[in-house]
DNA sequence: AATGAATGAGAGTTCATTCAT
DNA sequence: GATGAATGAACTCTCATTCAT
């Protein structure tokens, strides 16, 4: 297998004006079918005449976009982890001091709720499969994503459990464990029964109930 | 790709006793030989020449035994769930009525440390990358294992935790519940570095900070 | 019976016993194909399914035994490099000393007729196109057939010089140059036009009429 | 592969008097990069885009001057020719008759230098090289490119040589197969050691040598 | 006239699988 | 029972060539 090359926009193929309007919008497209095969094939399983096919052209055209099957990969990944971003998981979140535990158990909720929903969508699901699966044998792939993915989330949340401490309603040794501890309650039934395999896209409800199981665990476990 | 296959131990090839005294022999040396290749390849990459070469035969010997690659995949992951058995991993836990808290806490801490020692030696991750890349495509392969793995530790940990509350010493809704937020808890750290390829095989003062605060934390949760 | 398993060395090329006998009767049958392909059309534009289906088999087969194409081509030369010996071409020659200028210029035209013999037929002339097209891209690849070709050649004939300088009848100040120019002047038609395909293979007559000419104009400037 | 097309200057496109000059100087400079493309790749491996990308432009323009790659190296071999042009490799050479054999001599080994320096140059050796190595797949290439290299000297040659001999300073059944000879002998060692890629492009000492041995060796011969 | 984009055909190579011995 | 040999199908990737703009 050969590495994972990043993206190189400007090959021997640099976007003049006219393919920056015309072909610019066949490489998304590109992109985004190659996302949909290798997330559903696996990288290995993959066929770039199965990707041509379902792009609805040759496969020499997505080598004239990408250099190398290598590539294109690297390019639906790196494309992916934008989408990653906490600001689009998260939303909108209040800012500002909790007034009781109360509040803060609210918000973290409404996170928590988020996340999960976010983590239990079939597209999610596929990529952690994807990255997992292939992180033994392309390192890069495994940290790319865990910075963009698990890293960020944990950031987000520590900052939001630090900002509840300095509120005097949480008590942790460190605010990042903590974070941790957290994402992981939440994770820890629905979520790994869809990674297993063993359950189709959840209802709310079920994220609902995982939520609150893992707040009042969480509350119970750091409130002061 | 092909669906994987269910063993199939009794071959329709079965002579004398004598040649299936000698053939399952050379049969558990052929899977023992293919789950190295398979983890460190894949499924995919894992090709038949390099299985066979490995085993010191030819491929075709390997068809003798197993009616394709699938099967005998198959057949070294059927093998290799009975190694995930609770009680190789948990050993010998005293048994019993808990005095206090304390007494509580070292049990968890004593299984919590097996546990995500036995969760980081690299075959297990490999095998959790596998089967976890390969669940999509392979349903019954997700539950087989998470049956043999998680569901089964959890089961062990939640008669503890169930102990631990006729005790008086611990309070949950559900002790299974409850179980797998301690198995959640003890994973959130050094095991998702690992397994995202962040980190190296850990060390034991590693594994130990880890299951002390996941200890710390599910008990100032659960607690009474 | 109790035999552990065959050895097979690792992949799937070594040459045991068995393969000895059968195998290395197929791998002669194959160089002979290629070669056949290799000199009439040439390196780049020969293909392996060509050859194939000139062997009548599969492109697979191919690789079974060549690792590449590129190996083939080299099994294929150093093969064919045997052929260009010396004794093959030259065949017996009368040995010993040269009464006079006479048995002198008999030898010459003798050998003369059978290297230009050699060097006119159809396969050499497809060889030696083949070679030197290819030349300045695989430097090594003129150098060993200069030394199995000309080279060779030229030591012969510098031999038999040095022998008719010995006995008094020739004058050089270098015997190898000496040869090197009896060899031009054998080349100096007949093969030129076939070279440049203007001409077929030519007549028994024409080469003796070349080798005539050579061996005179060799001998008036080289006679004592 | 193809046939190699004639040239076709006279294209169905020309359209109006400005264009014709215009797109013929285009033509000259597409014909140009061309010539340095195939000499230095091959026929087989010189690709179109790479002869785009050195001209400067694109594929389809190729194409708007020469209908196929092979009408292509057509118009580059048939513009090639002209080069070769016995007038522009001999240069001005003395005339009217000689006074001595010393002078002849002078003659000869003039002559045998500005031929043998322009042989050895590198794309001359590369060009002899396409040609010899094409020239069974493309009889009509060889045919061209002998009469207006090889034969062309011999021609002018035969010319000095038949002087002398009207002269009264050499002696010859045929004047062309005396030039024949002399070309040959200029070739026989520097020369033959490029073609097989043995030495790179040698000194003016090393061209004054092989000359000064072939003009000694073919007036040995040839004087009256 | 010039070109960016597209593509069918085919290159070398590998692999799971079969079968005569 | 074990194997060496063989192979069809599929892989990634390239190239000469065309066409709408």
């Amino acid at each position: 297998m050969g590495q994972i090359a990043q993206k190189s926009r400007g090959t021997d193929k640099i976007c003049s004006p006219v393919r920056a309007a015309r072909g610019d919008r066949r490489r998304e497209a590109i992109i985004e079918v190659a996302r949909e095969v290798f997330l559903s094939e696996g990288y290995g399983a993959a066929s770039m005449s199965t990707i041509a096919a379902a792009v609805g052209g040759s496969k020499a055209t997505l080598y004239a976009y990408f250099r190398s099957k290598a590539e294109l990969f690297g390019a639906v990944l790196s494309n992916t982890t934008e989408d990653l971003g906490g600001g689009r998981v998260f939303g909108e979140a209040p800012e500002g001091p909790c007034a009781d535990l109360a509040e803060a158990a609210a918000r973290l909720t409404l996170i928590g709720r988020r996340l999960l929903a976010f983590m239990c969508r079939p597209e999610t699901v596929a990529l952690y499969r994807l990255v997992i699966g292939e992180a033994g044998r392309f390192p890069e792939l495994g940290e790319t994503f865990y910075k963009a993915g698990p890293q960020e989330k944990i950031a987000r949340l520590s900052g939001l459990i630090g900002g509840c401490m300095a509120d005097g309603l949480l008590r942790a040794d460190d605010p990042v464990v903590a974070a941790g501890h957290f994402l992981s309650l939440c994770r820890a039934r629905t979520h790994q029964h869809l990674l297993w395999g063993l359950a189709p896209e959840p209802s709310e409800a079920q994220i609902a109930a995982d939520i609150d199981s893992a707040v009042r665990t969480f509350l119970a476990a750091y409130r002061v």
